[in-house]
DNA sequence: TAATTTAGTTAGCATAGCTAACTATATTTG
DNA sequence: CAAATATAGTTAGCTATGCTAACTAAATTA
């Protein structure tokens, strides 16, 4: 299916949800500093604290970086006791990688720091618009479920 | 306002549309690699394209990073011919940086790249959910527009 | 004119991405 | 079953991107 061949309305509505995309990103990353870690790490963590343990391979996959970048990645986590790492008895290979009650903590912070930068900026939305807002993320998150 | 009395139903919004805003750009940005710039590069060379020529310290504001940081993304774009750099007629100090033809010819096509993916995924919603999509991001875009 | 402020650079550090080459363990196959 | 192959992760070494501290040069202010 030839992309060029997307109507120009689609393309407009593209290109302002990823420009929206963009700059809310680029305000609510602000907030990360306070929890002392890079963005790598963080989004690693992310991946551990809601998608349950994983090998290294499975969170490379998931974040879309090679090994060797998850390997420094993952040894930074667990160099801050945010991570637990412990090999599978299955595959001595393998290497079962999960969240601490530290790192779910610090994940925890960080997100609700960004979250609550976001809404309080959606506070100055009247009702009726953030409703709208509220269903049509609904129905983005339910189209993005089945990409990949 | 202290942040943490949004009421819960912002919270949900805000950290859905947080959640789709990191999955939408994690997927559009797997297409940067074709213009064989970093991504640093990438959205400066955005900020001069749509804002017009900025000095170093405009750019590094608008990118929400340090001069010494900004100074080698433009060292680096320059190198690759796709900005071009005066000095200020009226002030030696300042730095008049601009996008070359070859710099907004490879923004376009990175840029293009990005939307003619989201675009293509777009297609699968039904028209009145993807009216209703333009019709919110719009109105998200108007509350952007205020921030900062 | 001298002091201060402003714009940008340089040096040096940490993080984050890559490929190529390696080690160690599993699996497949002759 | 032993040898070949495949798989999981690490190490080494490169580039890019972020920072702070300390610097140069130019403009402004006192």
């Amino acid at each position: 299916m030839p992309v060029s061949s997307s109507n120009p309305e689609i393309l407009e509505i593209a290109d302002r949800l990823h420009s929206a995309a963009i700059h809310l990103l680029r305000r609510v990353r602000r907030q990360d500093t306070a929890t002392g870690e890079g963005p790598a790490r963080l989004s690693a963590l992310s991946v551990l604290v809601f998608g349950g343990p994983k090998t290294l391979g499975e969170l490379a996959a998931a974040e879309q970086v090679k090994p060797p970048t998850m390997s420094r990645i993952v040894a930074g986590l667990a160099r801050s006791r945010l991570i637990e790492i412990t090999s599978d008895p299955q595959d001595a290979r393998r290497m079962r990688i999960r969240a601490t009650r530290k790192g779910r903590r610090l994940l925890q912070k960080g997100r609700e720091l960004r979250i609550a930068d976001l809404a309080s900026q959606l506070e100055a939305l009247p009702p009726e618009e953030l409703a709208k807002l509220g269903e049509t993320v609904e129905i983005l998150q339910r189209l993005m479920a089945g990409w990949h």
